[in-house]
DNA sequence: CTGAAAGCGCTTACAG
DNA sequence: CTGAAAGCGCTTACAG
């Protein structure tokens, strides 16, 4: 019933079969300078017949390096931060390193995380929407090694860390400006939570964006015209209902996200609205269901940010000394279906 | 500039600080017996005074376990893909194992995932959906050193690994028969691509129960009621479109995937079909966006099926002996507003 | 170009 | 209950 030999090919294999020390297979397999051509192709067929395959561990302790880079979001399963990490995998893949991957939902989880497992662990880091507080960086700095560990942040920002940032602002500019261009005057806002106030920095810029926006603009800010929307779709739904149900309803939404705007879509059927007619709403990310609603959005390359993440804590990796970077992220208005003219 | 000793904390460090070997700091801090109750203390406050992290690779090394899990899925962006794999972090999360991820596209990325890297890698592997050919799967299973690496399958099986399975033809048997229940006859069904002969089991499955199902009930089938929708939103609409320009549309279509049935709900709004008057709609998940579109679907627990993935690969680490398990998840039909009986 | 040997930071019998 | 020492499988000066 067992085999005969449990025990797995190790570099001493190789090297017996061989007929040369470990340390000539070590730097033949790698590349490594020194080692004579014909050697080289003996070795590198006696391993592949053996089918070697080298001890990561074995490695990592030897060399220091881990290889291996983790990448931190708050949630797993939604749509923007698989797109995100979809797009770092992929840059990542063929680099050799491997991804770990930390969902950090709450306060809790991000310190039991970014104190300990992490280090000696990873040699970078890509931390996506992962808030660090002020009080906490410090500690978070000196848990990484100093700058042992690279780290690159995507969405808010860590003192001295690489980042990838879209100007969030200028995202809700676009967003109002373009409903205002089409002559609407009653823009109501669907955003993140109301009631954190240290939260995201996304939700924060957008909604910067949209207050000056409708300042510059004069338009009229009201209270009523604000609603949570949670980033999701029922949340969207919710928040649409709020604004939809009173006497004098907004002829407009910007929503945060797409997916909040598909439920304030929804909120607007289920009252018998006509979008465009009576209802504008213009979302953000340029979701795949965007594009078959005709949800007129503020496109996001999602996956390019993650990619850029990945590439540039590459750069950090290859070359410990580049100073940190702000990598911009673009974004331009898709016009589709949901925005048009007010009704009157 | 540079700080005065980069050099981490080791185990040596902690015993010189505590005055004991290195043995008995291994043993204390692990919670291993034969430590005197003073000094484990005096050890465990040692170690975090020092900010001890013992270094894994070390660990590793030394006791021939990674605890690391990895789990592989065909797409990392997929709403389904990234519930599942959410789910199986929520379990493994507090158990102390490091989950890598691999994405495997193709045929070409899942031979290199599955024949290298995973080996001396990981104890565990979660394969979501990772079809494994017939004539891989003996080389697969020795290059996870027999059953040294333990395997869990969802979506699909590998022989002599345990797996977490839905009845599909189940799935397609509830939803074909709640549409001919309310009196549908010609009843569509939104697939995954028709040319993919050895493809995933699940839409073949998913395929097989529609036909049995229409077959039992004396139904008919007919290949121009028949369109692949990739299981995207996009293709999704595009195949409802080919099913509803004919001259003799169906009046009920199942979609294998929730995202296939906005994109066919999609398709009929942009028709001015009324849903349900006109068109009875069902699909299969229970995606959020299904409940704030009133899609009728067969509920699935998708986290929960990642969630089982990692309880049993748990239990197989646990006891290395325990035989392979199969663990069915749950379906069952929610009847929302995209179902009714047919016009006439 | 090649090899012997030390070292990476842990764990684990073994002896006391 | 504790410690000295070997060992895990690599890499890397160093000497030849």
């Amino acid at each position: 019933m067992a085999g005969p030999d449990r025990r797995s090919i190790t570099i001493e294999d190789v090297a017996a079969e061989a007929g040369v020390s470990v340390a000539t297979v070590s730097r033949a397999l790698r590349d490594l300078p020194n080692v004579a051509p014909q050697t080289r192709a003996r070795v590198v067929e006696t391993a592949e017949r053996l089918r070697y395959q080298p001890d990561p561990s074995a490695s990592r302790l030897a060399t220091g390096r881990t290889t291996t880079i983790a990448i931190a979001v708050p949630l797993l399963d939604s749509w923007y931060f698989s797109k995100v990490m979809s797009g770092a995998e992929a840059v990542l893949a063929d680099t050799g390193y491997d991804l770990l991957i930390f969902a950090v939902e709450n306060d809790e989880a991000r310190r039991r995380v970014l104190s300990g497992p992490l280090v000696k662990r990873v040699d970078g880091l890509i931390l996506i929407d992962v808030h660090v507080p002020q009080e906490e960086s410090a500690d978070f700095g000196s848990a990484m090694g100093g700058d042992e560990v690279k780290v690159v942040c995507v969405g808010f920002s860590l003192p001295g860390a690489s980042k990838v940032v879209v100007d969030d602002v200028g995202v809700a500019r676009l967003a109002v400006s373009h409903l205002a261009e089409l002559g609407h005057t009653r823009i109501a806002l669907v955003g993140g939570p109301t009631d954190d106030p240290l939260g995201s920095e996304v939700p924060r810029a957008r909604r910067q964006g949209y207050v000056d926006t409708m300042q510059a603009l004069d338009l009229p800010l009201r209270s009523d015209y604000e609603a949570g929307g949670h980033f999701s779709v029922t949340g969207g739904e919710e928040a649409g209902g709020c604004l939809l149900d009173t006497d004098d309803p907004p002829t407009a939404v910007f929503a945060m996200s797409d997916e909040m705007a598909f439920g304030v879509l929804e909120a607007a059927r289920e009252r018998g609205l006509d979008v465009p007619g009576d209802l504008s709403v213009v979302g953000v990310d340029d979701h795949e269901v965007a594009r078959v609603l005709g949800l007129t959005t503020i496109r996001q390359r999602v996956a390019e940010h993650g990619a850029m993440a990945a590439r540039s804590l590459l750069e950090h990796l290859e070359d410990p000394k580049l100073p940190a970077r702000i990598h911009r992220a673009e974004t331009s208005l898709v016009v589709r279906r949901t925005t048009a003219p007010p009704a009157r």
